[in-house]
DNA sequence: CCTTCCCGCCATGAT
DNA sequence: ATCATGGCGGGAAGG
């Protein structure tokens, strides 16, 4: 039915890079807090399941947090050396102990991550207190993303080849199978982290092989990020290139649920402004709120998130504009967790 | 040819 | 059952 569109279909701005790019010049402003999946989608004209894999890739950095349902948080790059400290210390701790278990035909990932690096969000809403030991959900693009990242925050070598890297990351594995697909997400967050300038790709000199070096945090161009300077709308005025080419041109399955697609994706593109636009009255009214609440004065028997101490060494880096931004993003997601701890003890209480 | 890696099928888990 | 999540690898673009 439809022609090819335009000509000249091209890989490259289709990739994640770009696709990451894109996202953070959408969503790396100060008056950004929720992030929906749908509304991403929408607004960058991708399927869903990209952005699954843009976000559990920024996630590894602390750039965005799970929320919950759909819903991810902006938690900016201020966070960012934060938690690459953190990792360079865990990874350190643990002398790379990422110990792959080869059981016939299955990898077993041993152990994992006890103490979560960034716990903001206690998952969720509805948690049962039972100290279950779950786990189970650590296994792929998020954690392969962190251990990317410590074996350059941990290795005194900086050029780390993919295969390299493949093979520190899993044991000696000797299936060439297993390795490929792991490469293969080797270079998708290879890309996600090169467009950010967190990396770069090289090669190794004498063998030309390619290979990557840190860049760190320092030398994260956020700029490029900053979308259009002042206050502008998130209008659709520069649709992103092939817009939702994936999404309705590749009727291949005859599944009968194209139609499913479509009302999803009809419904969400105003979502998020408007939880946007409450989220950010919530915080003019906390900031009057915690005013005299947060020096040292602690009413709160738990602290939720993080410590302060290394709340302040962040903050000590930051630019004053960003300090602000960085402070709203706190209060913010404290706000989060009291709302949360709150309805469930509500909810607790309510029913027995 | 080999490297890079997009695309979307479909397993799995939550509701 | 439907919906959310994301592992996984085929196979095509790029070099």
């Amino acid at each position: 039915m439809e022609s090819l569109g335009r000509q000249s279909y091209s890989r490259k701005e289709k990739s994640l890079g770009v696709l990451v790019s894109n996202f953070l010049r959408l969503y790396n402003r100060d008056d950004v807090d929720l992030i929906g999946l749908d509304d991403a989608a929408g607004k960058l004209g991708v399927e869903r399941r990209r952005i699954y894999d843009v976000v559990n890739i920024l996630e590894s950095i602390g750039l965005v947090a799970r929320r919950g349902k759909n819903q991810y948080s902006w938690r900016g790059f201020g966070q960012v050396p934060t938690v690459l400290s953190l990792l360079k210390e865990e990874g350190m701790r643990e002398k790379f102990g990422i110990i792959p278990c080869v059981t016939n035909s299955e990898m077993v990932l041993y152990d994992q991550v006890r103490e979560e690096p960034l716990k903001l969000s206690p998952d969720d809403q509805e948690n049962s207190p039972s100290p279950k030991l779950d786990c189970k959900k650590e296994k792929s693009l998020w954690v392969l993303a962190q251990n990317f990242v410590k074996l350059f925050l941990c290795s005194d070598d900086d050029l780390i080849t993919l295969d390299g890297a493949t093979k520190a990351l899993l044991n000696v594995s000797q299936d060439p199978m297993n390795m490929r697909t792991k490469v293969r997400r080797l270079y998708d967050i290879a890309n996600v982290f090169s467009s950010m300038n967190l990396i770069e790709k090289t090669h190794i000199p004498e063998t030309k092989k390619p290979a990557y070096r840190w860049l760190g945090p320092k030398a994260i161009s956020e700029a490029r990020f900053l979308a259009a300077p002042l206050c502008d709308r998130i209008e659709p005025k520069k649709r992103v290139f092939g817009t939702e080419i994936t999404n309705f041109t590749t009727t291949k399955r005859a599944k009968t649920d194209c139609s499913k697609d479509q009302k999803q994706y009809e419904s969400q593109n105003n979502t998020c402004s408007v939880i946007k636009q409450e989220q950010c009255d919530y915080k003019s009214a906390v900031k009057s709120l915690v005013g005299p609440l947060s020096p040292a004065g602690t009413s709160k028997k738990t602290n939720p998130g993080k410590s302060n101490n290394q709340s302040i060494d962040v903050l000590e880096t930051l630019s004053s504009t960003h300090k602000l931004q960085y402070c709203n993003h706190e209060l913010i997601g404290l706000l989060g967790h009291y709302t949360d701890t709150w309805r469930s003890w509500h909810e607790e209480f309510g029913r027995k």
